[in-house]
DNA sequence: CGACAAGTACTTGTATACCAGTACTGCTCG
DNA sequence: CGAGCAGTACTGGTATACAAGTACTTGTCG
């Protein structure tokens, strides 16, 4: 048989476009927990038919971040302290793991990267998205020093009940202040090739964040689910409009 | 606001069915590496209408073990070894992590559950296709001692390429002797409360299962990427038929 | 015989139509 | 007035129709 040679490149779908948006508002708070979720309402503000706003929600519901319910409706998921924890737990084994495999000589790209990035949180006054966003690339960049930077897509998709309950946390704080010292911290010891004290700092660094979560909770539970057991034996929810 | 109660019983959809008999199907190479997978075909083949496959295709293309180009075609991707990679660290590191975290009682039931789980792959003749079924819940028990058991899935959802290696080197090997052996180290030194002792097992058994990878891609290169930079600037792949 | 170009048969992406099922509404009857 | 039940307007699941685009086929011309 003759060799079939295939090309293809990458084009702009709506599908992707629509994704990204919901995603984007649910972590974003800007669709609460709870809220209600119609294709057909989805797909008339959007602009586009049920189709990709329906693969969009398939997508977000494997993610956890949305519950479909066949012939009742789709809900933004209520934040899970249990996937919260989980995702806690995925995130730290991956982070110190890498920090475990770093090599001898760090890219300097790369720690140019994370210095200035560091900087950059440390402007007063700084947006909150703004913020987020730069927090995530730090980690990332520090994922990208031990080679291991595949992993954070992984850790990406399974942290999106702990990141709203960040959000949460810091949208009541004044400033992410302490956040931005542990992270210079972490970034201090691994340039200093102090692998133990870059642990220990990551460590603290991600547990601070995640005892945010109980604090919130305790002052929002409306957003939390109320899933205290393991497995409810009835699929059943309750939504307050 | 009156409240609103929604119940909804979990039910059998179309999708599900044709996602778990694809993913088995890609995961088991009765499906393999680089098959065009039509929807059309599918759907025909498989007796639904396109939706529930197309559904499928996106999950699965999420989770990496099939790449879609619009306009062009939808196909069983080949094994990456770079994903390979990202797939056995993120492994060692959520397992390594859970047994840092076992408690100092150990849940009898998840024990006894194990040791009759490694009497099992003990037996002469074994099928493979028990066998990674054992294994799988072997390394799944392994996580629920720790209460981690939740990690099991993002662990699963990112090794798909990772098992397709696995697969390929035992087929060619006599028996999983090997493996089984490293299994009862494992959970010897578990049992025994030996935390260190049961790293250092795991970490040997999940390097040697890695190390079969290398050997595998130089009999059967067919079945690999060829994708050795990092990123290629065309999008393009060659399907031999 | 070979190169080139129009045609054709596919592909996936999107939009729409229909179906099964659920929860709320409001009428009816006691 | 209240409880119960039928009606109705929604939901998501599936099937189908159409659109945009790609790669191979084949006819034509040099």
């Amino acid at each position: 048989m003759m060799g079939r040679v295939v090309k293809a490149n990458e084009r702009k779908t709506s599908r992707r476009a629509v994704y990204e948006v919901l995603r984007r508002q649910v972590l974003t708070m800007e669709l609460p927990p709870g809220a209600a979720l119609s294709e057909n309402e989805l797909a008339a503000t959007l602009g586009v038919s049920r189709t990709p706003v329906r693969e969009s929600l398939i997508l977000l519901a494997e993610e956890g971040l949305v519950q479909v319910f066949p012939q009742v409706g789709s809900f933004v998921s209520r934040v899970d302290p249990v996937k919260v924890a989980d995702a806690q737990f995925l995130r730290e084994a991956v982070e110190l793991a890498a920090l475990d495999d770093l090599p001898a000589a760090l890219d300097p790209a790369v720690v140019a990267d994370l210095r200035s990035n560091v900087e950059r949180q440390r402007r007063p006054g700084i947006d909150l998205e703004e913020f987020f966003a730069l927090d995530e690339e730090f980690h990332h960049g520090l994922l990208r020093l031990s080679g291991h930077a595949n992993a954070w897509a992984t850790v990406v998709a399974a942290k999106g009940h702990l990141d709203r309950a960040r959000r949460l946390g810091l949208y009541e704080a004044d400033s992410p202040g302490t956040f931005v010292h542990q992270h210079a911290d972490i970034l201090d010891a691994v340039t200093r090739g102090d692998a133990e004290q870059a642990r220990t700092a990551m460590r603290a660094h991600l547990r601070a964040v995640f005892d945010d979560v109980e604090r919130i909770r305790a002052r929002s539970p409306e957003l939390f689910s109320s899933n205290s057991t393991t497995a409810p034996t009835r699929r059943s929810i309750a939504i307050w409009e």
